[in-house]
DNA sequence: GTGGTCTAGACCACT
DNA sequence: GTGGTCTAGACCACA
């Protein structure tokens, strides 16, 4: 989480590595998570970056502002975000990547085997 | 072929379609392909968008320009481009694709018998 | 008066709550309102952000501050606070409101009578 | 649309008032809205202001990008905004109008004389 | 030409 | 201390 790719914004990166602290319940509910300025700082990248990742957050609804206090992870947000990455994944990545090893004529149990 | 998905440059689409069509031997080694402006107007896109996808796939040896007359699917196009696609799918995307698998908790056997 | 509208600030919305309940009578003149403290504790909310609605009726003359007892409601407080609510509504917010009921194109009548 | 009102963001204002042309019909629906930089030139604001309030109206359906190309008016853009904005201010901010009103005792027809 | 992203630095309001 | 907004200026990808 220090280096970015540097083919997708910072700040998609930042929502994303978030969202899988939440899954992973790294940030619990109803916890603070790290300040805007805390994170720019650590991760010596702007505020306002970090702030649009946040943002993306609160209308996902998995972060709310308590104002002049900080952002916390709302009620419920790792069911929430656990679902609504698997719903997207299962609709919009694995069929591309289906199509894909078909198109291929790639082995998908060749490609398991391989992982483990 | 109609419509473009926003989040991909439309250039790189159609590369991945010519591809495609190479892969499936549509677009026969020693073929001509549509010519630029033929796309550019059956598709409503930019001529130099065309261009640009084509110049890519030259530039990959999959295309050659013969001047005056128009571009050919090079001999041998078809295994060299299954092979370097595939090359490119097991070094790079399927790993990533692995790790959201893996993050979501979902199990990849399921995943694969679901398209049987 | 138990949960903020998180669009507007809290010292704001606890300044109107007090204004409403003085224009009511429900904080009569020349009783004492309840303490910083206690409203910080019943509303969980600062203390200084409740002290900066006090601060904020005792520049408009609402309250009046008695050293080592308490605030108090400043007699006249309910007509004049009554006045400057009407004169601030009608020459500020009204106009604003009736933009926007003819922007949309929706009929004035037709909202009051609804009410009725 | 030349000053600004310091209450409230620019980018917020600016956003209603495309909105407003929207509605208004003077941005049709399939064309063209002016450019990120012709705006941030005619209003001498930053492009960054501009593009955010425009990114709204992506995100609320109202405007679509093409890229290279530019942001254009959603088909039916005119008749969803007109609806959704009737709503919201029929569900917010008028009942809190009315409230006000009440309070106040204000004569609602007196209110109204005023306007014609 | 179009929009997207990031930086550095400033100022503001709220708690 | 918190987040929000804006500016000025830079660089990039796309058509």
């Amino acid at each position: 989480m220090n280096d970015w790719d540097d083919n997708t914004p910072i700040y998609l990166q930042l929502r994303n590595t978030v969202v899988r602290q939440i899954v992973q319940g790294r940030f619990a509910e109803g916890e603070v998570v790290p300040s805007v300025r805390q994170v720019a700082a650590d991760e010596k990248i702007n505020p306002i970056t970090v702030s649009k990742a946040y943002q993306m957050l609160v209308d996902e609804g998995l972060l709310e502002k308590r104002r002049g206090v900080g952002m916390f992870v709302c009620p419920g947000a790792q069911a929430k975000s656990l679902d609504s990455e698997r719903k997207a994944f299962i609709a919009e990545e694995w069929p591309r990547v289906v199509e894909r090893i078909e198109l291929l004529g790639l082995d998908p149990r060749q490609l398991l085997k391989g992982r483990d």
